[in-house]
DNA sequence: ACAACGAATTGGATCGATCCAAGTTCCAGG
DNA sequence: CCTGGAACTTGGATCGATCCAATTCGTTGT
């Protein structure tokens, strides 16, 4: 196919006996037109069908109309919550995502985003993968690009100038919230249940299942928290373990909803009811939490909110002529109250 | 913050002691550089921290190693994962991925087309919202750039020689597997629930039903297609309508999963147990279908398969010379069996 | 009628790569 | 020693917009 050939500013100045600067300006809806002459350049550009190249104008400008979104884990629905969150609003304002998949592996990060910033980005926003190091994010990225770190704090192993914002959960707060939750109704013997100790996000959330009890003067025990997998599958495999501990919890709180439904299947298939005979909670409010058997208590986080929230916070930061200092906003999240919880009273069955 | 200069080719080069063309050609891999100066060139970049600039290269050969990718709704996991699988495949291939999201509106999706399109992407995978028409896409990408479509028919409102492929998946001939699923355990009061009967996907597998009824000699009636909302909640508010019919079905084909989901909540509100009193399957093996209540047999499509799938369709179409013939796949749905659909043996108890 | 000023318009240089036709180097073979 | 060709290298034009300093046009005030 023999290409044909493309229109350009100049083809619609020359039509409209203007110069290629005033239809620049029409284009960029620039006071400085004349309201006829706008309206003539206009019509001109629609008649001929002209297509705005962003290429050139990103060569002259040296900074594109684009935001390089980089996600951890897309085929997790929180996450691809977050990004429809992300893109709402980046599409609303005028700005293209570019979207960038790392599969929690450090190496396809450093790959994704090497690649994502030959583009000139106006700003990256990343959900980092599991134990990213500042220094790398940094050599891939530069300083000068604005960035908001989403979900997991990067890990800084030295001192460093290297600024950006961060938008993360209060896991800390919101576990306890859940754990405080347990005790309210009643229940005293609570594991946490799943997770790595070594992720932040963990550690974080373990934090706030001690300051729960804590609270209440209750001893933390390091043989009720649980170490698993943090999958369906590992989380269920692993529900005797609960009941090995003597005395057995009547509760947990989990690390988060994929944790809590696997250790909601263990329980099951050990012949126990979840919610009845003993109590789980969960983090995150997937979707299948509100159909899970019975629906899971968790926390929910608005992933889609909080991808519109991290959107605005780098488009302010964009926006910005000088350099902004590095923000950090924590979000609170909510107890969702649902049947997997039943209070320590119907749990007398369970010595 | 004064920009630090941008490092260019030119200051690669002069630094080599070549010239551009030269480390230009090294950039593309280009077998013509001698070994020696290829490693001095690449030495120096690295030395000097070199970044592409992809706007300029873009300007100059009118066509980006971007690939734009609009989905109807990235909330929705099916697609989320779809949107995955594609990544997955452009970032290995060197391509980056242009997101937009149309929320299932035409125009936000004409927006959002108009908008990636100015960035010249190699080519569009595109997810098209309910009812968009041919002719409303044609107008918005032209006819130069590749696309695949995903999962949806364009409405073809008059002939026209705008062509495309097209990846969906075989919803008659995966309605028509799980409706002889249901007879072969021997359901033969079945009905069909849910969905949009003005829906392509809705009618298509509304036709598959009625496949497998005929096959076997049996009667269809209308009236045992009923219509809901695709969504969980009407689905479940529908659910009394089917023992309204005389005799009642004992068991329901559902349009998705979301509807299956519905109606065995609505079900189980009517005091009746899916799976035992009544047998469900629904369709596209959403994550909540393995762990419904009981989990929901149903038929998967592989959505992140799927994504992989489309993106290499769709680099075919790039790397050829000439347009090529408009191609159709139409991909087979498996059947997977849960515990939502029990042998018609079990279901006694319903006269 | 003219200076002064604001509104509107303009042309040339520029961003950083690629294309391409032409040039150089280096050998092997005659 | 010369020729021919393969292996490499090169400079200038080019892609299509934006930036910016300069210019033209149209009014208003005196």
């Amino acid at each position: 196919m023999n290409r044909p050939p493309r229109i350009t500013l100049n083809d619609i100045a020359r039509a409209c006996d203007v110069s290629r600067s005033t239809v620049s300006l029409v284009l960029r809806g620039s006071p400085l037109v004349h309201a006829n002459t706008r309206q003539r350049v206009e019509a001109e550009m629609r008649r001929q069908g002209y297509v705005y190249n962003r290429a050139a104008a990103t060569l002259r400008q040296r900074v594109s109309t684009a935001v390089a979104l980089v996600i951890n884990d897309l085929s997790n629905p929180f996450f691809a919550d977050f990004a429809a969150g992300v893109d709402e609003v980046l599409g609303a304002k005028g700005y293209v995502t570019l979207l960038g998949s790392s599969n929690e592996s450090r190496t396809r990060q450093r790959q994704v985003l090497g690649s994502l910033v030959e583009h000139n980005p106006a700003g990256i926003i990343l959900s980092p993968a599991e134990a990213s190091e500042a220094d790398e994010i940094e050599l891939a990225i530069g300083k000068a690009t604005p960035l908001v770190v989403f979900n997991r704090q990067l890990v800084e192993t030295r001192p460093s100038d290297f600024t950006y914002d961060f938008l993360g959960l209060d896991n800390r707060a919101g576990v306890r919230t859940a754990t405080k939750y347990l005790l309210s109704i009643g229940h005293r013997r609570i594991a946490f249940y799943g997770g790595h100790a070594d992720s932040s996000s963990c550690r974080e959330r373990r934090l706030g299942y001690r300051d729960a009890l804590s609270d209440v003067g209750l001893e933390v025990k390091d043989s009720w928290m649980i170490e698993t997998v943090p999958t369906r599958l590992d989380a269920s495999a692993h529900a005797d373990t609960l009941f090995a501990l003597d005395p057995a919890p009547t509760a947990a709180v989990c690390y988060n909803d994929a944790v809590a439904l696997g250790l909601m299947l263990g329980l099951t298939r050990l012949g126990r009811h979840p919610g009845s005979d003993f109590a789980v909670i969960g983090f995150d409010d997937i979707p299948e939490a509100a159909v899970g058997i019975p629906p899971l208590t968790t926390m929910n986080a608005d992933p889609r909110a909080r991808g519109r929230q991290a959107a605005e916070l780098l488009l302010q930061q964009v926006g910005s002529p000088s350099p902004m200092s590095r923000r950090s906003v924590i979000v609170e999240v909510q107890l969702i109250k649902r049947e997997s919880t039943s209070p320590i009273q119907g749990l007398a069955s369970i010595a």
